[in-house]
DNA sequence: CGGACTTTTGAAGTAATTCAAGGGGAGTGG
DNA sequence: CCACTCCCCTTGAATTACTTCAAAAGTCCG
């Protein structure tokens, strides 16, 4: 069966004058969770079936309940993926960066979209249709196996969060999402490491299952203990250690 | 590549004397998530490649931690999966019964088991080792994909529990423990539809992420009022309808 | 420089846990 | 068959961890 060539371009079809960008975006499939290790010709047959999307910041990419259509790769920004309740609270699930996959409903043969994810900053996205990861999954099983391996992965984090919530009280719950945003989105500072894209307390309070009061008491408790410094949504851990003995420890 | 056939039998090695039971269980194979569907004498290559394992009451068929080597389907019985606090509190993920899966932690390329499994009652289960499955998941892509759509669904459904716990209250939260095990284990009765296997108050308050008291207190006010009938380790809803409105409502 | 959002902190309120005690059913072993 | 034990269930009362309410100060942006 031959596959069909699907034309995109970055920034509205500037592949024909800027081939590098696209080059460089099979460098990151490469190293992409779904499609790590193809090789690079498969990656570009994979890559020219792709289109793509820009998503300015607070543009959302799909909504909780949307038909799940699309799978996407983010090349580049970030995004936030989150339940919203039919009462209109939030529940952070994860935050994506480069690399990083979403919408695997449709990989996972799901009706509808799980989560309403909303891009933080100016970003960009490689999307390809159900129909097409099928294709591509038939061709390259590989795809399929790899598939398993994230939302494994997946699968295990909101595991391990469901335990905090259901046995630990809320400041080792606090550590434990700092302690995971830190390996996620760390970034090493001269003061310690910084949370790579800003974060609000309410924000930490919808991924802790808290409200933004508590954070910031828990916050401040910390600070004046030097476990970390922060201000308006900036978040810099400078003890990772004595914050995993808050996230271990009981009492 | 030659498949080595590993013979194995049902109650230790009746299967040259009994068929039946090797015939019944291709088509618990052929109705299970990740084999459903494919020919019969595809799953009688399979079935032979598993080996059977009787699990009695209270045997752990795998701790939490243990090396991911080996997937199971349940057969015959039913099973718990649960999360071990190091303090020793238990969070229940789900129980299994027939044609279910477990241990997918191999499937998903992970290095340890995420959930200890236990058997409730007299069981018995296929068990395939890594390698093997590895080796049907090349000869037979689908099952890949098969066990995207399993994976896919249990995320779902923790999901929806992790939203749960962090945004609604307890009587809520029990409500809709209850639902879901009448969805996945009820069992039509003249008074109701009951709970296919015996639960206590405890394993309840484990699943809702509260105590045993609080669930009996909440399922005492919600026998006064007629929405269940229960007993020790037994659950009968009477009225799924007030029990969905006490599910959804806020107040 | 106004306005919107974020953060902080005190005080009041409360949902649910913890503590405590007693009753009941099921299995075991004498 | 009875006594013993071990869970399971129930219900009150005390406690508490956290939320909610409230107000003010800080910070960013157009």
């Amino acid at each position: 069966m031959a596959m069909h060539v699907v034309a995109s371009g970055r920034g509205g079809g500037r592949d024909h004058i800027d081939g590098m960008k696209h080059r460089s975006d099979l460098a990151l499939l490469h190293r992409s969770d779904l499609f790590r290790d193809l090789p690079f010709e498969v990656l570009g047959e994979i890559r020219s079936l792709a289109s793509l999307r820009q998503a300015a910041s607070g543009h959302v990419v799909f909504h909780q309940g949307d038909d799940a259509a699309t799978l996407y790769i983010v090349l580049d920004g970030r995004f936030r993926s989150a339940q919203v309740t039919p009462e209109g609270e939030q529940v952070i699930i994860r935050y994506l960066g480069p690399g990083e996959l979403m919408g695997f409903a449709v990989l996972a043969g799901q009706e509808t979209c799980a989560t309403t994810v909303t891009a933080l900053m100016e970003s960009s996205l490689l999307a390809w249709s159900g129909p097409m990861i099928e294709q591509i999954i038939r061709r390259y099983p590989v795809v399929a196996t790899n598939a398993l391996l994230v939302i494994g992965r997946r699968y295990q984090e909101i595991l391990q969060r469901l335990r905090e919530l259901s046995t630990q009280g809320v400041e080792r719950r606090i550590a434990h999402t700092l302690l995971r945003l830190a390996r996620q989105a760390g970034r090493r500072t001269a003061r310690g490491i910084e949370i790579a894209f800003p974060i609000s307390r309410r924000d930490l309070g919808e991924m802790s299952g808290t409200t933004l009061h508590t954070v910031s008491r828990t916050l401040s408790a910390w600070e004046s203990r030097g476990l970390l410094s922060s201000g308006r949504r900036r978040i810099v851990v400078q003890d990772m250690q004595s914050l995993s003995r808050v996230a271990e420890e009981e009492a």
